[in-house]
RNA sequence: CGCGGGAUGGAGCAGCUUGGUAGCUCGUCGGGCUCAUAACCCGAAGGUCGGAGGUUCAAAUCCUCCUCCCGCAA
């Protein structure tokens, strides 16, 4: 069998899921439709936006859906319309019913941004470096009802660098995603493609980051804290307070030989700033205070001064 | 029409409320000190105050419009 022999339904939505869809168009699979959410307002002013998905597919000029919600019975019915083989699923941010789960003969095969069982959920990506892994993988599995709860085809993994930070790492794994899901295609259309069960004791789940899981709590130790932030980069980025202001921090590095008053400014100058933590300290190389833009640690205090024993929190 | 902050020598900021010779920290350049230095001392250059109008004897400062940037929120 050929990819250009099997009817694909494509459904994501961010920019992670772009590079797999991609893959499949370039390997040739019959893309007869994509979905992705509803377009919404967007960013400063509220502009309607549509997802980097959609943009791709309308630049292939696949027909693009987009539901509400894919429980709707007149969706499902829309869906079964296209005689979909398979349907594979990166991010698309709903949860698919059983209904359609057992539209296509081939299943729905999803792309998960973690080495599966663990890190099952929304933000695997974050979740992996605010927990201090070294090592993650993108895994492809045959959907079931449960959350990434189904039965692992293909898993590869890479090797998570000590400051790199989500974003980054996001990166990667997009391109990481797009050949795990080209190789299961591959043993799909060969027919040696295995299916695996998680074994669920070794599961974990990464939910949704929200703004709050910024807050840094300056007790906690050097490393814990440049974790967060740097798992909590681009977003929803890592903060703390500054004279009643809020203080987004980045691009940190721990200092294990430092220590002081947790919170406090042990040093500023243009290596970064210094601050004492529960244990060990964190130099900070980039500031930014609400409404200006984010600075490297010398120009932030050209214009503001951080003295030593400065709070922070 | 989602809410809000901002645009001032190369960088980051102050000055604007109460119009009237543009200031701070740093960088750059020259000189000095020093075994030496990213340190210290002395000196210098560098800005049509985002753009266009308006008010005024006089606008960075007040009014209107425009462009760009950012925070919140998603």
């Amino acid at each position: 069998m050929s990819p250009e022999q099997i009817r694909t339904v494509f459904m994501g939505t961010p920019e992670f899921a772009v590079g797999t869809l991609e893959g499949l168009i370039a390997a040739g699979c019959q893309m007869v439709g994509v979905y992705t959410q509803p377009d919404r307002p967007k960013g400063r002013g509220k502009k309607l936006a549509m997802s980097p998905v959609k943009e791709l597919a309308l630049k292939h000029e696949i027909p693009v859906f987009q539901p509400l919600k894919m429980r709707d019975p007149q969706a499902i019915e829309k869906l079964k319309a296209l005689e979909p083989d398979l349907i594979v699923v990166v991010a698309y941010g709903q949860i698919l019913p059983k209904a359609v789960l057992d539209i296509p003969k081939f299943n729905c095969i999803n792309v998960h941004a973690s080495l599966l069982p663990k890190y099952r959920g929304a933000a695997p990506i974050n979740m992996a470096i605010v927990d201090g892994e070294t090592e993650t993988g993108v895994t492809t599995m045959l959907m079931d009802v449960g959350l990434d709860t189904g039965d692992m085809l293909v898993k590869r993994s890479l090797t998570i660098g000590p400051n790199e930070t989500a974003g980054e790492l996001h990166d990667r794994l997009a391109v990481l995603g797009r050949e795990v899901m080209d190789e299961t295609l591959k043993q799909l259309c060969a027919g040696t493609l295995q299916a695996e069960k998680q074994d669920d004791s070794l599961s974990c789940y990464a939910s949704m980051m929200k703004k709050e899981d910024g807050l840094i709590d300056w007790s906690r130790s050097a490393q814990q804290i440049h974790n967060q932030v740097r798992g909590l980069e681009p977003w929803p980025g890592a903060y703390t307070a500054l004279e009643g202001e809020a203080l987004k921090i980045a691009a940190t590095r721990v200092d294990a030989t430092a220590s002081g008053d947790a919170g406090c400014v042990l040093a500023a100058d243009k290596n970064g700033v210094l601050v004492a933590c529960g244990e060990g300290a964190l130099l900070i190389g980039e500031l930014q205070l609400p409404g200006k833009k984010r600075l490297p640690a010398a120009a932030f205090l050209s214009g503001r001064q951080l003295p030593v024993g400065t709070r922070l929190g």
